[in-house]
DNA sequence: ATCTGTGGCGCG
DNA sequence: AAAGCGCGCCACAGAT
């Protein structure tokens, strides 16, 4: 690595250095920044190369041509932590449409994933897998010197040399990964989430739209709504309750203690003051106290702490998305966590598209039944999904035999919903009993009916998920696998680990698609030309920013490629789309 | 004054 | 309330 510190400040040089390391199956690329924020910090120093030979590249001056011609054609490159690097070379004006990516820390998380139980953050450092992998010591206090670094000038050797045993690190890591990835059928997985890691680059980066003055709107109504709940609690705790000099109660209506205490005394004697136990009581002031929390939750976790998060530069919410955020594979969301927002509420009309833009909003319909419909290849299943039909609907008939549809019997509909989720992921007769208001011989007789009726359904999952204990791992059709060495060495018992067995296959084949149709949908838009980009994913829901004249588009190449991506793992029943243009986000 | 675990609840 | 799965955020409670 003599060359290593020396800077290459132009193209010459650096297509140079590009033409020696061009056999090279593929190259690991590095950036070391100014700070963490994109929009507010810059690319200092762009490191590309192989375990033997690195360069350092100044990104200011040649960063973006440098790029163009790191990810050209169908190179491989590799980095770690992907996202982050895509993403503040996406500020410097790449693109890398065209690139290849893999990442090896979301490698690790594939290769380790319920083997480890510190997978999530600091077991997948680069560090720790510089010395897992290849023995090599990455010095961690020479890392901080990068980060008050504002110019290429304040970085001495000691950082540059820091900077190269990145990149070598990084190859050496891959390379060590490939085998593994190869030995345990997860190169199918990693390459989705090498590809997706650039479509939720470009997400993060883009931002989602936010009309803060509406949001503030609607946390003001919440609030009015707090309030007069508030007094209709203390009129219904009037009788247990101390009150202040100025007629003010005392109780704190946010300390289940407080609350247990004071329903204890109106002869209320409950578990816990969950919702479900609250109502079950059927007491007035339970009733409020629920309807006291509606409000709290929304002004608590929606309120002005959530508009903290819009960002000064652009004005938009920019979360961060963790792609492999849970063990079945699916994302996570946080800072601010832009996948629980209350559906059907005022809220999601405050994410509104710019002026002369559209949003669409593309989801796929019962995916996860499709795919246990794909799996277990259950007769009335596939037979319902081809012919277009209502499979909650049937459900609902055949397990309360009486005539369901949308109009006849809508409530049984809702019912058969629930029992179809539940049941699906092991939900026990006492489960669907509490869930459905019925007997626990009412839920016996429903549960054997639903098994009656979809006779491939329980044996799939039993048997598979037997398999999947039975050789120590659950998978998802791409491949994604999930380990139970961690819940057994935490002791969960059986049960647990045959639910979980059950509905990682399905939750997670659900993540599979949606990712590969985020890479895919990425891709086409670039290709197309199209001014549209992806700005939010809700596990099977994509949401998407479009200019006015490009929308329709936009929306025909979301539904195109989500189809694809759902029929490469789905194939014995259509995959299904729905997709709307509009100006905010709705469904 | 801060950290960590837990209960509760928003979403799919 | 241990028994349907997966998250993140808020507030409290008990700890340091």
């Amino acid at each position: 690595m003599a060359e290593g510190l020396a800077i290459l400040r132009d193209e010459e040089a650096v297509g140079a250095f590009l033409s020696e390391v061009e056999r090279a199956p593929f190259l690991a690329l590095d950036t070391e920044t100014t700070g963490l924020d994109p929009h507010q910090d810059r690319v200092l120093l762009l490191q590309v190369g192989t375990a033997e030979r690195q360069a350092l590249i100044d990104a200011e001056r040649v960063g973006r041509a440098a790029a163009a011609r790191i990810f050209s054609g169908d190179r491989l490159v590799v980095m770690h932590h992907a996202k982050f690097d895509l993403e503040m070379l996406r500020s410097l004006g790449v693109l890398a449409e065209d690139a290849l990516v893999m990442d090896t820390m979301l490698n690790e998380q594939l290769l380790m994933n319920g083997r480890r139980q510190d997978l999530s953050h600091g077991g997948v450092g680069l560090a720790v897998l510089a010395e897992r992998y290849a023995g090599m010591d990455l010095d961690k206090s020479v890392r901080e010197g990068f980060m008050g670094a504002r110019s290429l000038d304040a970085l001495g050797p000691a950082e540059l040399r820091y900077a190269c045993r990145d990149v070598e690190a990084t190859y050496r890591v891959f390379e060590r990964q490939l085998v593994r990835l190869a030995a345990d059928g997860l190169l199918r997985a990693a390459a989705i989430e090498g590809d997706a890691s650039q479509a939720f680059a470009d997400m993060e980066w883009r931002g989602m739209p936010i009309d803060a003055e509406a949001w503030r709107a609607v946390v003001a109504s919440a609030n009015d709504g707090k309030a007069v709940a508030r007094e209709e609690l203390d009129r219904e705790f009037d009788a247990v309750l101390s009150r202040d000099l100025f007629g003010h109660t005392s109780i704190n209506y946010e300390s289940d203690q407080e609350v247990l205490t004071a329903l204890a005394q109106l002869g209320l004697e409950i578990e816990s003051t969950r919702r479900e136990l609250l109502l079950a009581t059927g007491h007035p002031a339970a009733a409020a106290l629920v309807r006291y929390r509606e409000h709290q939750k929304v002004v608590s976790t929606y309120g002005e702490s959530f508009l903290s998060h819009v960002h000064p530069k652009t004005g938009r919410l920019h979360s961060s998305f963790k792609s492999i955020g849970a063990v079945t594979g699916r994302s996570a969301s946080r800072e601010p966590n832009l996948q629980n927002i209350p559906a059907g509420s005022q809220f999601r009309a405050c994410f509104r598209a710019p002026e002369g833009r559209k949003l669409i909003t593309a989801d796929y319909s019962a995916a996860e039944l499709r795919i246990l419909a794909e799996m277990s290849r259950d007769p009335v299943f596939v037979q319902t999904f081809r012919a277009g039909g209502d499979l909650h609907a049937i459900v609902a008939s055949q397990v309360f035999r009486k005539p369901v549809s949308k109009t006849e019997n809508p409530e049984l509909r809702a019912r058969a919903k629930a029992i179809n989720f539940g049941l699906a992921y092991g939900m026990g007769a006492g489960g669907l009993a509490q869930q459905i208001g019925a007997s626990m011989r009412e839920a016996e007789e429903l549960l054997e009916r639903y098994f009656r009726a979809f006779p491939a359904i329980r044996g799939f999952l039993e048997d598979s998920a037997r398999r999947a204990l039975e050789r120590g791992y659950a998978e998802t059709l791409a491949g994604r696998r999930f380990w139970f060495s961690d819940m057994d060495r935490k002791g969960a018992d059986h049960g647990q680990k045959i639910r979980v067995a059950k509905n990682m296959p399905i939750q997670g084949t659900n993540a599979d698609m949606t990712k590969l149709a985020m890479a895919r949908i990425h891709r086409a838009l670039q290709r197309e030309g199209i001014d549209g980009f992806l700005v939010n994913m809700v596990h099977d829901e994509l949401v998407l920013e479009a200019s006015l004249a490009d929308a329709e588009r936009a929306r025909a190449v979301m539904v195109r490629e989500m189809v694809a991506a759902g029929a490469a793992f789905v194939r014995a029943v259509p995959v299904e789309v729905e997709a709307k243009v509009s100006d905010a986000w709705s469904k």
